[in-house]
DNA sequence: ATAAACTCTCCCCCAACTGGAAAGTAAAGA
DNA sequence: TCTTTACTTTCCAGTTGGGGGAGAGTTTAT
């Protein structure tokens, strides 16, 4: 199968397919007199497989990890939960930091007029403490 | 005043600072003789300002607009105000897209044993659709 | 006078691709 | 069969927002 094909039913771009090979993640055979990679089914689920690890904010490096743990048969479940949490509770870090900087936000942006006036306590509290503009 | 009480008086790295001259955001005079950059408070107050609006989530664009809506005096305090509630949406988008992450994740990891068998529902969801493995 | 601390420019590196150029290959139409 | 179109290849550059480090020049302290 084609780059094309195989990216098509993947749901990813050539780009991105290509580039996956390019780092030895999903390296296709390749037909040494066109040099065109020819994708087999078990390498078109692969790359479904990255791309669904990828919707959920694995890395690249994550999803080499997982994929070799969905590749051994008889791999622990253990370690795929461990990879599982960490990634939540990264991904509760990052909530708790968006969230307190959307309440601040939005608090400037409550006592911010917003009209024709210069005056505005979003743009007071970012020079907040620096020495006046006269 | 030198690049490293600058950078510190502004809690960046001198290496951002420079960064900064060199993208046009805070360009300081030179001197031509050594090359050293030489801030003036009012450069600080512009790192400094610039330095809080990233705190804030605001791109190196956004920061250029927000600086100069800051060094406009006569600026309408609409503008300033509609950059931050366009920022506030955006925030509130990337919370929605990482809560449903969790909470996919979070199911996932729920009803997987994580013990020593390999049965593991979050490979199962990862290659879901996929070709057997057999 | 010399050593330490600071600064300069320059280039490469990170993640995870995306875009584009130039060239080769395959498939379809006339 | 010839030609056009569609596809593929490699390679290089750019994205965001800087970080690391080399090698050279400058300033300050001892």
């Amino acid at each position: 199968m084609n780059i094309g094909i195989a990216a098509a039913r993947a749901g990813l771009t050539v780009k991105t397919v290509r580039y996956y090979a390019n780092i030895g993640m999903v390296v296709p055979y390749q037909n040494p007199q066109t040099g065109y990679r020819d994708y087999r089914p078990e390498d078109i689920a692969k790359l479904q497989f990255i791309g669904k690890a990828r919707q959920f904010n694995f890395s690249i490096e994550e999803c080499r990890e997982l994929l070799s743990l969905y590749q051994d048969k008889n791999r622990p479940s253990k370690e795929v939960k461990e990879l599982t949490l960490e990634k939540i509770a990264e991904i509760e870090e990052k909530l708790l930091e968006l969230k307190a900087l959307r309440d601040q936000l939005q608090h400037l942006a409550t006592h911010c007029q917003g009209n024709d006036r210069p005056d505005c306590p979003i743009l007071d509290a970012l020079s907040d403490g620096l020495p006046s503009q006269k």
